[in-house]
DNA sequence: AATTTTCATTTGTCTGACATTTAAAAGTCT
DNA sequence: AGACTTTTAAATGTCAGACAAATGAAAATT
């Protein structure tokens, strides 16, 4: 690669003297996502990094690993080492948007109700395909953690994974990729506040009712009954986290 | 802060002795998801740091670069600087949000089909909500939008723009912002396969029209009308892209 | 009391060095 | 000649020490 951008060592703006490290990661970032840089080709070597960007070499290291955090790049020591354009796959970019969902809602107070109109209104949106395309080993799935949670000594926390494990069944379901990353942190990220209820015997039974329902719409490959089942869900859910603001307000 | 875990110092694992910056950020990472530092919060200066993982200085620093490339960190120099746990707000996690999308959808050689169908199954989600509480503003972005998609010499990317312009107003109208966050990703990162499609002035008549028919309905809060014309949109946006690659084929 | 100066702290950067890993090249033996 | 072992070179990983630059607080001055 080159790295080059009219003449033949990249510029960096020298404007902003501050934060080198930054720059440089911004300018191979850029050179990724523009193509300049395709998939598994190998930057130059540190030293010749530094050479290019008259920089010094911990300065392209602390570079390198901006973009490694950001998994745009993987490193490999040894003589045929280096750095090398990562391709982005699904898991990472599920890894990700995991953790960023997670941290913008525990950061930013958003309210039980917020996240869970949010989370419904996604799921809801692969119903209609989740009908459609299931396959069996799906539904089976599906089928093993509705028995998971109906098991007696089951802890909120591994009733709350069981929960997740279920819906994100569902929504692979859809049969597509795409869908299925982008919801991922939306079902993952309301794990933490799911986490907050206390689930009762009583209200583990109604959802695992409805959790059945959701699995023999699926298994008739009824959309529309998915959709409603997944609203009474919802609602059902909201009502719990309500009763349980409403206990710590008056926990006499 | 600490950073502690049992002892006084924070044990980084001793069995995968390669990449200590790695783990160095795991750690720190951990004690701000955890909540054991929480926002706003300064961590120890790098050279505290250095000490008590027993690293040296650039090592940390990798670390803590490796931290602010995901936002997680803010550094500030001098005096009373250092480095401070971030607020993860909602415009950084856009940000990175629509990095990772575009960069997964073009990496892996996914259909335009594929992301066409998430697309649009996930602003049909926000379709309800959005006729419910769009406000009068969102609505005239809306319409400006459409004003602008009218004008004759406008570009192909300049279109595409736009058209993401309107259907972020569609989606930001859900009054939703963990929704808002969810769809920057499946929104913006469509953009450059829309690119792919050059647009005819028949085309954009059509596509104009539609967008129309959604302003209108969402005028008169009728969901249901806004999530038939989407259906529409899609339909047609698929004919589009199929159209192009035919005419790829075949290009006499 | 207000302003200026000094100063200590902290991040940003550089230089140079050594350790470790890794695959290819060179050498050796059968 | 072919298979195995050893050497070597290249690259990342890590360290130590140093200086520059920014910045707020303390000290000195007006």
């Amino acid at each position: 690669m080159k790295i080059t951008y009219g003449s033949r060592k990249m510029k960096i703006d020298p404007q902003k003297p501050a934060d080198l490290s930054a720059q440089i990661a911004q300018a191979i970032r850029d050179a990724i996502v523009s193509g300049k840089l395709i998939v598994d080709e190998r930057l130059p070597s540190e030293a010749e990094l530094s050479d290019q960007f008259n920089v010094s070499r911990p300065t392209v290291r602390e570079a390198l690993k901006r973009l490694a955090a950001q998994s745009l790049i993987r490193t490999q020591r040894g003589a045929t080492g280096g750095a090398f354009v990562n391709r982005l796959g699904f898991e990472d970019a599920y890894t990700q948007q995991i953790t960023t969902s997670t941290l913008l809602l525990s950061m930013n107070a958003v309210s039980f109700d917020t996240a869970c109109e949010a989370r419904y209104a996604l799921e809801r949106a692969c119903a209609p395909l989740s009908a459609h395309r299931r396959t069996a080993d799906q539904l089976a799935t599906m089928r093993a953690e509705i028995f998971r949670q109906a098991q007696p000594g089951l802890t909120d926390e591994a009733f709350c994974a069981s929960d997740v494990a279920f819906h994100r069944a569902l929504v692979d379901g859809a049969g597509n990729p795409v869908l299925s990353y982008q919801l991922a942190g939306a079902v993952e990220a309301m794990q933490p506040l799911m986490n907050m209820i206390t689930f009762t015997a009583r209200s583990r039974e109604e959802i695992i009712v409805l959790h059945t329902q959701i699995a023999d719409a699926l298994e008739n490959r009824d959309g529309d009954r998915v959709d409603a089942t997944l609203v009474k869900l919802e609602n059902y859910t909201r009502k719990l986290a309500q009763d349980v603001a409403q206990q710590r307000r008056k926990p006499a």
